[in-house]
DNA sequence: CTGAAAGCGCTTACAG
DNA sequence: CTGAAAGCGCTTACAG
């Protein structure tokens, strides 16, 4: 066809506005597209990184009847090379988009390396490596969500009194969200002229078997310590010690609504849990394929989710996803 | 067909688990479902009633494909008869299915009635009649959102000093949502065993003009008040009567994302706003119908929305509708 | 490379 | 009432 009459045929495509429609498109091309997901094996049916499965597979369930399933690969978080091997088996399969946590960011590079070869669309969940040509990232703001812990935790504890910020598993931290989540929160008492606030930081790595607990205590007794910010969903830790040796009065906030979180929420042992929707962001990673692959949309490219606050009061109105 | 050969039939389908294709379902019917709101008419741009319109055009347009549009009728807050002409208007269209809001009780009992008589389903949005065979209801639980500005009050506002709970244009609460805040904050504070906080309540009428100003400013002179309770979204109201006296050490807890609100928060005159998102009920209504009469899926029938907690730090992250 | 034909899985108007 | 046929708006394999 000459250029000319493609200029032609396509100024009244925009003329009439053409809109394809997208139900005799899928339906008439039964295409069926392939999704992989790589993310961290939960340790347990309770561990957080359930709860973004639970929404891939609400939304593909949605989605049988475009003929759209889901190949689930799943890494070890201790191990790096883990990640590696089944990032190859992803490669083998050559789906049709891939989800990926960048846990390890040099075995993430080689992987996105590699899909890029194959021209297969990624979205990232959880956190990014800025500028490798994702299809999306969805997560949360963690500098951000520290910011509310400080505010909030300001507000709970007595001025006279200290709070200290306990990284969990910090040796696992290889996006960084605990450290920036530590950062959010301390500048947010620097910002607000809270310097008469003293502020310290502990950190417990997963070997430390039991030790810790009397680690931590000492720290609550020697420093007059009002409360406690732990930067992520092990907070039910510091519940247990808290409940173990009765401490009174002391302030918690924490990360994430597992069960067990919840249940120290409902106890008031915690006071206030920060969440960000997990089961929401594998819905819209798989949503953010689909309008992309299957329906040839455009999708936006950040999807940051809100920074929920949840007390004993509301967080029955959070525990389903919608 | 014979009784039996038709049991035959449903048990081989069920058998196979068959499912229908709803792509080739709705492409064959080529049926165009009509979807009429009665909502009211908000008074300016700002107005909160604009919101949940906001949700439902963007479904409407994710959904044109389907053929399904919406037909927007709009009554006076200050005038059950406007609900009951609009109505009329809405009876005579006989559209596929209803959204409203229950304004007028009376009124809409009989618009229901003549709904039920053409087998038109309807869903409720922002308030309900129980058991009058609405498809469905999406709203906040008012009760339970008063629970959490008690908290939230009660943490902020010095033990010493009182708080005030300020009713804007309480006679257009026909809902009795101002009601059932107010409750769940008195509520919170009795069963939580903080007899000794003195609380009071405050209510403006809409034809008090400047009055209200003066009466608000003797209550907090005279009671030793440390925070506001503002029940719905006029905080602002509040919220510039602080400004203007420059009232210092207030604590204001308000509903609502409206801008004039955000404007509050951002500048630290009110501290936390709890929310309803009413952008995703407008959105959930029209799918509920959606699903309900275009794909002929069952739909829940209650769809409490998520009591959100907002402050400036993450103010933010829920502005936009996802 | 181009264009006509068949088919995706349903619904619905129509002939028998 | 029943069943075969046409058609919804596309895609794709195929003949020319």
């Amino acid at each position: 066809m000459a250029e000319s009459t493609k200029k032609k045929i396509l100024k009244i495509v925009k003329e009439l506005d053409y809109q394809p429609n997208y139900l005799a498109s899928t339906l008439a091309s039964k295409k069926s597209a392939v999704f992989a997901t790589l993310l961290p094996l939960p340790p347990s049916i309770e561990g957080y990184w359930n709860k973004p499965v639970v929404g891939i597979n609400k939304r593909i369930n949605e989605l049988t009847q475009y003929g759209v399933e889901v190949k689930p690969f799943t890494f070890n978080q201790f191990d790096s090379k883990s990640f590696g091997t089944e990032a190859e088996k992803i490669l083998e399969l050559k789906p049709d988009g891939v989800i990926l946590a960048p846990f390890f960011i040099k075995e993430s590079k080689q992987f996105i390396e590699q899909l890029k070869k194959l021209s297969i669309p990624f979205v990232f969940i959880d956190s990014e490596i800025k500028n490798t040509g994702q299809l999306s990232y969805i997560g949360q703001d963690s500098f951000q969500s520290g910011l509310v812990a400080g505010k909030l935790l300001d507000i709970l504890v007595d001025k006279n009194k200290s709070i200290i910020v306990i990284h969990f598993a910090k040796e696992m931290d290889n996006q960084n969200h605990l450290m920036l989540r530590e950062k959010g929160f301390y500048h947010w008492f620097s910002k607000n002229g809270k310097k008469n606030r003293r502020l310290l930081t502990c950190e417990i790595s997963n070997g430390e078997s039991d030790s810790w607990q009397e680690k931590i205590l000492d720290k609550i007794e020697q420093n007059n310590i009002g409360g406690l910010f732990v930067t992520n969903s092990k907070v039910f830790y510091a519940a247990r010690l808290i409940q173990k040796y009765k401490l009174k009065k002391l302030k918690v906030i924490g990360h994430d609504l597992l069960n067990e979180n919840v249940e120290y929420l409902k106890k008031e042992v915690v006071q206030f849990l920060i969440c960000q929707k997990p089961e929401e962001q594998g819905y819209n990673a798989i949503n953010k394929l689909f309008r992309n692959i299957v329906q040839k949309r455009e999708v936006e490219k950040e999807n940051y989710t809100s920074i929920d606050i949840i007390t004993k009061e509301n967080v029955d109105y959070y525990k389903d996803l919608k």
